[in-house]
DNA sequence: CCCGACTATATCAATTCAGATATAGTTTTC
DNA sequence: GAAAACTATATCTGAATTGATATAGTCGGG
């Protein structure tokens, strides 16, 4: 839904082919949006159809041909219709979480280690965008709010595998049927 | 990649109908992991097929038919394996975030709207996860999380908002690249 | 000169995900 | 007593995403 969107901010800056896309959006976008390489070229395909971007071939002069896309002023115009657009609500999707959600069903020791899995993974992410070179401009602020919500995370999870016990927590509501 | 171990994690508890499954996962597993009912149907055959849940019909005596699924003993021994197992790296994808990126294309005016819009779709997104009944147990922990990631984001939202002028961040103290 | 690493474009199959639609009985509401 | 809403199962399309693979040129070492 967003990757043609992302696709159209980068070439705002200036022209890139499809290799250079997806380098970039690994090293610069990546926790804010990711796209595989065999992702992007069918999404230029598409942009291209629609006439928001286009495309020079520079020839093999020295090298492989390179394609080169560049956005239009009807790209500009999307891109920046995407921008003012309300976005949807968030995905809310994380492999750990799902885990700590089911974890009444393990030992309390076991509890601990997957708590601690949890918070070694989100960690290892943080450190992973913290040692990258960071981005220009909104790119970088971007970016900087992921870290963020890692770190609330990783702070949850800390306070959660600090606490002495980790029983089930108990309904405070009492249960309903 | 997860789906059908939400689903064993929630059929641990007690038996459900597919039906049931999407209820309980839209209401209580929501911010962690979402599924559509069409999602549902397909991964309960494929965990029937691999052995992980059976399959029980309950005449339609009073009723439309209902079909419930229980977990097996394979099903608990899949479910312990992928507890324990380390959780993939985050998938970090926000559609909010990804506007945000993007925002050096747009004048400074639109720029404060576009962060007021983020800002108003995370708080939407609390006030729905703290205004619905919270779930039982661990369930209830792991939508907490989500919340506090959230309420990180939200933070940052406001404080990138408030502050008074909202050109291009340069880099910051870097002398360039 | 060959090997491996890197740049570059591209396709394929498989899965996941989203949205819509079809059917059908039951319960609630006007 | 008819309409609307809810429970329930199920399928279909299309799009998004992942992971793997194929091709081919350049460049630096050994």
């Amino acid at each position: 839904m967003s990757l043609p969107h992302v696709i159209l901010g980068l070439l705002a800056d200036h022209p890139r082919t499809g290799y250079d896309l997806a380098r970039v959006i690994e090293e610069e976008v990546e926790p804010v949006w990711k796209a595989e390489i065999s992702q992007i070229y069918p999404a230029l395909a598409r942009l291209r159809r629609e006439g928001h971007v286009v495309l020079r071939v520079l020839g093999p002069r020295r090298g492989p041909h390179r394609n080169l896309y560049r956005v239009t002023a009807a790209g500009r115009r999307e891109l920046r219709r995407w921008l003012l657009e309300a976005p949807p609500r968030p995905r809310g999707r994380d492999d750990g979480l799902a885990r700590i959600a089911f974890l009444d069903t393990l030992e309390v020791p076991e509890r601990r280690q997957v708590l601690r899995g949890y918070e070694t993974t989100v960690s290892e992410e943080i450190a992973r965008l913290r040692g990258a070179p960071p981005p220009d401009g909104f790119r970088r602020e971007a970016r900087e709010a992921a870290v963020e919500k890692l770190e609330a995370a990783r702070r949850w999870a800390r306070a959660l595998s600090g606490r002495p016990s980790l029983a089930s927590p108990a309904s405070s509501g009492g249960k309903k049927k």
